[in-house]
DNA sequence: ACCTGAACACCGTTCAAGT
DNA sequence: ACCTGAACACCGTTCAAGT
């Protein structure tokens, strides 16, 4: 699926170096993180910086459009647990995916905490993920599954925070799954 | 109080220059953050960036060294809330201060739920003042006021991660209060 | 319409020369 | 023992020239 944060080259030169692009960057911040340098993504590329200017005038547009997919998938799966029953069951599997869609980069955190609004005004794949995991906590809440105090938007900052956590040195992922387990529970509605 | 993480200068001048650096830099962290340029921090005390790097050779140790004072009294309040009762309302208090102590420079979170190991072995005072705030949690669990599933470290990491999220763009600080209540409300022993 | 790559500014880090 | 500042490598970003 072709991302909403940017245009789509027309020629199809321009196509194939985007192409190309992506596939480098993923490649680099796979493996120095998300601050991986441009210039080395671009000569992996085989372009010029330029050329990777003009596909991406920004870090954070690259970092977006590389992880687009992923983020697709993660809407997808909000719109279908909403559509299924277990409330707080869909919360916990969402939000668990939604850290693991996180982890794959060093430095992934920031960018998914803020996503920069696209400039013609339309919600970013990002955004609408969000908003799909939004619409997952207001339900638990309106059920009486969550606590009513629970804010879906802290709820969202906590979980990439999480992500966060896991991004510092010598902690394994397991840390990071217990932290939103012991987190969610905390947020349960007493069973008064 | 002198920095557990450099050695203090025995010449007058070099004394000096580390205090001009050290005010240096936090002027600057205060205004763009940890990531401030360290050569702008040197030409601003009016010293080579040899200098700067012979007084701290790591940007964390800048950073710690001009934070110290604030750990110490971290540490401090977390002995003192030992020493009186209220267990969970020491841990809720320690937190705060531990969390507000993040906030004063932007990108100060990573730092402080990492601290770099001194070369000598010893504890900084970072490590310090975490160990007061893992005694108060710990004590916490023992009386019985948190969960029993509550490990100190991943309190403390999750506090640190709240403080991450105050770096956040467009988070005010209510936010990152409201998130530790949340948090540390949902840490509670149950009343059964 | 798009690409190239030189050019510029900036930054971190080291180190030879100095006092 | 400590300081200076030049030097080097590296990076982000722009833009004139090209196709």
């Amino acid at each position: 699926m072709s991302p909403t944060t940017a245009a789509r080259p027309r020629r199809a030169d321009a196509a194939r170096n985007r192409e190309l692009l992506l596939r480098a960057a993923h490649a680099a911040f796979t493996e120095r993180g998300v601050t991986a340098s441009l210039d080395d993504v671009a000569r992996a590329a085989g372009v010029g910086p330029g050329t990777l200017y003009r596909h991406f005038p920004t870090r954070d547009a690259l970092v977006l459009a590389v992880i687009d997919d992923g983020l697709t998938d993660i809407h997808r799966l909000g719109t279908e647990l909403l559509a299924a029953g277990d409330p707080l069951g869909a919360v916990r599997e969402w939000l668990r995916a939604y850290i693991e869609q996180g982890a794959i980069y060093k430095g992934l955190a920031a960018t998914l905490a803020s996503p920069p609004s696209p400039a013609d005004g339309a919600a970013s794949t990002c955004d609408q993920a969000r908003k799909a995991g939004a619409a997952l906590i207001v339900r638990a809440v309106e059920k009486g599954v969550l606590r009513a105090d629970v804010d879906p938007d802290d709820l969202l900052d906590m979980a990439a925070a999480i992500t966060w956590v896991g991004e510092q040195p010598d902690r394994d992922p397991a840390r990071c799954r217990r932290l939103l387990d012991v987190f969610v529970d905390g947020l349960r509605a007493p069973v008064s």
